[in-house]
DNA sequence: GAGGCATATGCAAAGAGTTGCATAATCTAA
DNA sequence: TTAGATTATGCAACTCTTTGCATATGCCTC
């Protein structure tokens, strides 16, 4: 199970409470893993138990206690060598893709909607990774190993919204050429 | 649940048996939506069930007989309705990435051979993708409404498997980086 | 001071997907 | 003729993920 592992991954350079990793992982590692509080929470005990995390209650004025994690250095150990194994991938699943092989007049306006949504979102996520890469990593030969690791995942990220904004525009066209052969079609 | 829906689409013009389903979802539908012959089996006796899908015995000479499955009318409105809603995404999960994350010189090289395979793999799906687009999809403003939309799909993942090839030519050339300097960090 | 929001954590059930195993017919090649 | 590959279907256990619900603190605003 890779969520552990990512998981240690985003507690590799800081100590964070669930709270903490449930956002983190809505942003950066989140592009490649994404998880529920629910997830993280039964995983950082897990975890725990496993002695691979180590936690320290955190006590708060102003907001309610957390509970913060950490590697241990069995968790470091444990870490290490899972990157030394294979990889799994599990696929996208993505509705929208299926959807397009049912494309129709009738269903083009809402699917045209749908792209224009995923367009947006893309969009926003595209500037937040240029603006990481923008902040932290303009000179990747410069940077430490691990970092130019998290760059390359970066350009991944970016290289991934790019694609999908650019097929986002082309598709639209298609779907109003298709729209209106129908309008044209209906009024002869 | 969307495996059901990809399953009714991929039977939108053909009847077709578990087996013939399982191999065509490792293909062209696949790159969209994985599945097993066990989750495929069963949502065909469930859909049938459920009245969607019709199934007939066809007995075979020089193979074992098989069940072929079709759309019944209440199927194709039950999909024409599943389009109209919206779609989920289940954004992909893959450990090679959180792996970038963990970038050391000791496990550059590790993480080099597993890049080196990935991209055989998105070179040998991307000549898949092309050689039906040359094929089949050659002027796309010239197909069915229909076969527009699966135009459009079969491009993402074209579109998706160039991006991926160009970012891991990149990523191995600074992998390679890491572990030269390692080499000329050791003998200094 | 009541309602809404952000912080912070958790349980339980249901749904989706993976893994391992099992069966059986037929064809092909050693 | 026996071993292995391909076609064809299925069960059961397990893991992973989602969804719905629950609780509690303390802030800010109306």
């Amino acid at each position: 199970m890779a969520l552990n592992h990512a998981i240690m991954t985003a507690l590799l350079d800081d100590r964070l409470s669930g709270y903490e990793l449930t956002k983190s992982f809505d942003t950066s590692l989140g592009f490649f893993w994404k998880a529920s509080h629910q997830q993280i929470y039964k995983a950082l005990r897990d975890l725990e138990k496993q002695g691979l995390l180590e936690s320290e209650d955190v006590p708060q004025a102003g907001k309610p206690d957390k509970v913060i994690y950490g590697l241990t250095a069995a968790g470091r150990e444990a870490l290490e060598q899972w990157v030394l194994g294979d990889s799994r991938v599990t696929e996208s699943k993505d509705d929208m893709f299926v959807k397009f092989y049912n494309l129709s007049p009738n269903n083009a306006p809402h699917l045209l909607q749908e792209l224009v949504e995923r367009r947006e979102q893309d969009g926003m996520r595209l500037a937040l990774y240029q603006r990481i890469k923008e902040r932290h990593y303009t000179e990747p030969g410069a940077l430490p190993v691990r970092k130019r690791g998290i760059y390359l995942a970066l350009l991944a990220g970016i290289r991934h919204c790019e694609t999908r904004l650019a097929w986002a525009r082309e598709a639209e066209a298609l779907l109003q050429g298709v729209m209106a052969e129908a309008v044209s079609a209906a009024n002869s």
